[in-house]
DNA sequence: ATGTTC
C-alpha cells in the first residue's frame, strides 16, 4: 500500500480504480498498522469504492483491522448521489460508546472506601457474556419503548433525571427507530440485557482526573484536577449484533439488484434511499437506542452505590457513541449536502458553536469520551472548528494483537497481578479476557491522541487515570 | 464485539 506523507499526521492513499476517492490516515509513521499482521490500510481503500462516498475514506490513528471496514474508519456517503449504508461501517456493536460521570468527590476522599465501593460496583454491575441485567424489562412493549426512547424512555421510568439527557449524544435518543426492523431473533437476545457490561473490552472504571489540559473546557465540563470519575464503556450486547449479522445477509442478496460491486463481501451495502438501507437505518437506530439506555441504566446502578457508599453524587459528563452511521448536513466543495457519516471506532466530535449542542456546552464544543487500554488511562478531548472528516476523531488505543496472539502474549505472566501492580483493583475478569486486554495489546492511547490533535481533529482537554476496574 | 462456529 503506497502512502504518501502529505502534512503531519496525515497520509494519503492516492485514488487508483476502482476507488472513487483517495484515502486518508490521520498518524505518525510509528502509529501506521503493521502491513504484516494488519490489512485496515486495504481496507480504508477498499471503503473507498463505495457508491456515494464523499471526501476521502479516512482512517483515525487508533485504526486496526475490522470487518469489511477498519476500525478507526470515517466515511461520507451522499444521499443525493445514490450514497449507500453499510452495517460493516457501523460495526457488529451498534452504538457501542462510553459515559463519563463525574463524583462529587476528591481523590484522596476515596482512599479508605475504595475496596467497599469497588465490591459493590462489582454486585451492581451485570457483566460477561449471556444473561444478567439491571433493569427487567416488562414485556416486548416495554422493549420496544426502549428501542424507540432510549435513554429518555429509561429516565421516564425513573432510571436518572432529565439532565442527563442534556448531556447525552441526541438528548438520549435517535430518531427514526423501527422496531419493525429488528428480527424475532435479535428481539430474544436484547430482552434480558438492558443494563448489563458485556465483556472483551467494555468495562466500568473508577477513574481519577489526573491533568488537565485546559481548565476552562473542563471547568465547563464539570471536570477539576483530582476529581473521581466513573468510564462506562459497552454497547447494545446481542441484540445490535444479531441486528448486524440479519441486515448484511440481507444486503448481500439485494446488491447485484442495485449493480453494486464491492471488492469485500463484509461490505455488504445498500442505497440509503433502498428498502434494505431504510431497514437497516431503522433497526441500526433501535439498537442505538438501546445502547444509550444500556449505558444510562448501568450509570444510575454506580450511582446508588456512590450514594450509599460515600454519600456523594454522579454528575453525567456526557455520553457518545464510536459505532454508528447517522444523517447529517456537511460543507462538501462549497455545498450543503445530507450524507450519511458511517463512524465505525470513530467519535463524533462537534465543534464550539454547533447547533446540536445543549446551551452550557455550545461554547466550548462536545465533551469526547476516548477510554485507554486497560490500567493506562483515558482522555477527554473536544471537537474543533474546521476540523477534517466530518468532525470525527479517534475512539481509543486500537488493537496491535489480535486477541489469540494477546492471548498467547501472557504465557508465564500474572495479568491480574501486574494490573493490580498498577496500584488498580480489579473486579471480575477471567484470566483470559484480562489477558486479551492487556496494555501491550494495544497501541499508546497518548500517542493515538497526540496524533489526532496533530492532524486538527480534536483538542486535549483532561486525562484521566484508572483506580479500580470492573470487567465482564 | 458476540448465547466467543447456523
Amino acid at each position: 500500500m503506497d502512502l504518501v506523507e502529505e502534512a503531519p499526521y496525515r497520509f494519503r492513499i492516492d485514488r487508483h480504480d476502482p476507488m472513487r476517492v483517495p484515502g486518508v490516515v490521520f498518524a505518525s509513521r510509528a502509529l501506521l498498522p503493521d502491513a504484516a499482521g494488519d490489512q485496515s490500510l486495504e481496507q480504508v481503500a477498499n471503503v473507498a469504492t463505495l457508491p456515494g462516498i464523499v471526501g476521502a475514506s479516512y482512517a483515525m490513528p487508533d485504526v486496526h483491522w475490522g470487518y469489511g471496514f477498519p476500525i478507526g474508519g470515517v466515511a461520507a456517503t451522499d444521499l443525493a448521489e445514490d450514497g449507500v449504508v453499510s452495517p460493516g461501517g457501523v460495526g457488529f456493536d451498534i452504538s457501542c460508546g462510553v459515559r463519563l460521570l463525574a463524583a462529587d468527590l476528591d481523590r484522596a476522599e476515596l482512599v479508605g472506601h475504595l475496596d467497599a465501593v469497588m465490591d459493590a460496583l462489582s454486585a451492581a454491575t451485570p457483566r460477561g457474556v449471556g444473561r444478567g441485567a439491571v433493569w427487567q424489562l416488562a414485556d416486548r412493549a416495554e422493549l420496544d419503548a426502549v428501542l424507540r426512547g432510549g435513554s429518555r424512555y429509561a429516565v421516564e421510568r425513573g432510571h436518572g433525571n432529565a439532565r442527563d439527557l442534556d448531556r447525552c449524544e441526541d438528548y438520549g435518543a435517535v430518531d427514526d427507530a423501527d422496531p419493525a426492523q429488528v428480527s424475532e431473533r435479535a428481539v430474544q437476545r436484547g430482552q434480558q440485557q438492558v443494563g448489563s457490561l458485556g465483556s472483551g473490552n467494555h468495562f466500568l472504571e473508577v477513574q481519577a482526573v489526573e491533568e488537565v489540559y485546559d481548565a476552562q473546557v473542563a471547568a465547563a465540563f464539570g471536570l477539576r484536577p483530582g476529581q473521581v470519575c466513573v468510564m462506562i464503556h459497552c454497547g447494545s450486547r446481542g441484540l445490535g449484533h444479531q441486528i448486524c449479522t440479519d441486515h448484511v445477509r440481507a444486503m448481500e442478496q439485494v446488491m447485484p439488484r442495485y449493480g453494486i460491486e464491492v471488492p469485500d463481501r463484509q461490505l455488504a451495502c445498500a442505497p440509503v434511499s433502498s428498502p434494505q438501507g431504510r431497514a437497516y437505518l431503522g433497526a441500526m437506530a433501535a439498537a442505538a437506542n438501546y445502547a444509550r439506555a444500556n449505558r444510562q441504566v448501568l450509570a444510575e446502578a454506580a450511582r446508588r452505590v456512590f450514594a450509599t457508599r460515600t454519600g456523594r453524587s454522579l454528575d453525567l459528563v456526557y455520553d457518545v457513541s464510536h459505532n454508528l452511521a447517522k444523517i447529517e448536513q456537511h460543507r462538501v466543495d462549497g455545498a450543503t449536502r445530507r450524507l450519511c457519516v458511517h463512524r465505525k471506532g470513530a467519535t463524533r466530535a462537534l465543534p464550539p458553536g454547533h447547533s446540536d449542542l445543549p446551551d452550557d456546552l455550545r461554547p466550548v464544543g462536545q465533551p469526547v469520551l476516548i477510554p485507554g487500554s486497560m490500567g493506562t488511562g483515558s482522555y477527554v478531548l473536544t471537537g474543533v472548528p474546521g476540523a477534517p472528516a466530518f468532525a470525527s476523531t479517534c475512539h481509543g488505543a486500537g488493537r496491535v494483537q489480535s486477541r489469540r496472539q494477546a492471548t498467547k502474549a501472557v504465557r508465564g505472566h500474572d495479568p491480574r497481578r501486574e494490573i493490580e501492580a498498577r496500584d488498580i483493583a480489579v473486579r471480575g475478569a477471567s484470566r483470559r479476557g484480562l489477558a486479551e486486554e492487556m496494555p501491550a495489546a494495544y497501541k499508546d492511547v497518548a500517542a493515538v491522541v497526540e496524533a489526532a490533535e496533530g492532524a486538527g481533529l480534536c483538542r486535549r482537554v483532561a486525562r484521566l487515570v484508572p483506580i479500580g476496574v470492573v470487567k465482564g
